[in-house]
DNA sequence: TTGCTAAACGGAACCATGTTCCGTATCGTC
DNA sequence: GACGATACGGAACATGGTTCCGTTTAGCAA
């Protein structure tokens, strides 16, 4: 680094006019096949959706990790920017915590499959991840803090740990009545609850 | 039925010799290539590995679900088995709960990959739902009704729900030092006891 | 023992999908 | 208008599931 006279912004010289339109085309393309077919879709739909070649898609997106990061980002974002507004907003913070993971969840189930893909270990969605754990991990860490604070919940509980466990519940929930991840999530949140004496009873 | 004179276990009229011992191969093979390489380990390895050819591997197990069903049979028994005997052993049916949902936990996270597949809604897993499902939801309905009429956790909990999450929990877990599946599920049942008055204190 | 038939076998072949590669087309500039 | 860099398109390759059918073999009876 600093090695040039360039800013860190600079070293990207304005793509051409038709790659950025096809980067474009590619983005709607995928948005509508995730919501028809969920994230799994095959590269080649999207592609003839967007109407170019499987090589133009994957020069705009190398894995799919980068095309679903693209898709999603701005309801990252502001599921992200969601959490210190509910905590500033409820009456406690445990309620600001579910509340933010039913939140969470919600995302997760309305885009089909994705929670599966988060919890790959594939290599190809290991941007995914770090995406995902970069900016809901700290949201989620602050939310348990304050919790913890007010006497709510026991400490210790990993930030990382409760989302995964989260995106876990919401993994393949498509269209089975008899499962509603939202409902297990918020089990989950209030199964952190400072013990009342009465459980303990027996370690 | 009761069209004709044989019982209803006659009618596998007992397959060949050689059948009979490729089956067992395949399924030593199919059980070790599982540990080494998880439930999604290639056809092709599986029918190698026993040295036959995938022609005969199809024959014996038609869908994936069927393979997996026979290699993990005696262990889901085993699990289902444990269910009546937590009950009679621990001190409250919350406590035989929570040991019965760990052991199921731990079941799944040692296969790696069981997991995954069992939430798959892929129509070639239906025989290993059915299967889990038959085997399992029976006896974990019975520790959350026994749990409900001893006053510890609220009524109304799908046994069905409640296991589905603990799969979904244990999803993916291989490795990952930060992710504790089975005390994700400890949460769970813990978020299923009746809630003693100051939690519902803002609803 | 030999011959016959149904059962079982083996693996080539086919399909779907991800991914790479390179000849061709296009943009932006001089 | 020409030229070089950038981008495009899709054929080609790799992988893995699944099917199909010609060949082999177990089991039985003469």
């Amino acid at each position: 680094m600093a090695s040039g006279g360039n800013g860190p912004d600079a070293p990207a010289p304005r793509k051409r006019a038709d790659a950025r339109r096809n980067e474009a085309t590619l983005l709607d393309a995928a948005a509508a096949a995730f919501v028809e077919s969920g994230v799994n879709v095959p590269v080649r739909d999207i592609a003839a959706r967007a109407g170019v070649g499987v090589g133009t898609f994957y020069r705009h997106f190398p894995t799919r990790a980068d095309l679903i990061v693209a898709v999603y980002r701005h309801q990252v974002e502001a599921c992200a920017a969601a959490g210190p507004v509910l905590l500033a907003d409820r009456e406690s913070p445990h309620q600001a915590l579910a509340s933010w993971i039913g939140l969470f969840a919600d995302f997760l189930v309305t885009k089909h499959g994705l929670a599966d893909v988060l919890r790959s270990d594939d290599a190809a969605f290991q941007t995914l991840h770090a995406y995902f754990i970069d900016r809901l991990v700290p949201v989620c860490g602050q939310l348990l803090e304050a919790a913890v604070a007010a006497g709510e919940i026991r400490p210790g509980q990993d930030p990382y740990e409760l989302l995964r466990g989260v995106g876990g519940l919401c993994a393949g929930a498509d269209g089975d009545p008899r499962y509603n991840p939202r409902r297990l999530a918020g089990l989950l949140v209030a199964g952190l609850r400072a013990e009342p004496a009465q459980a303990r009873a027996a370690g």
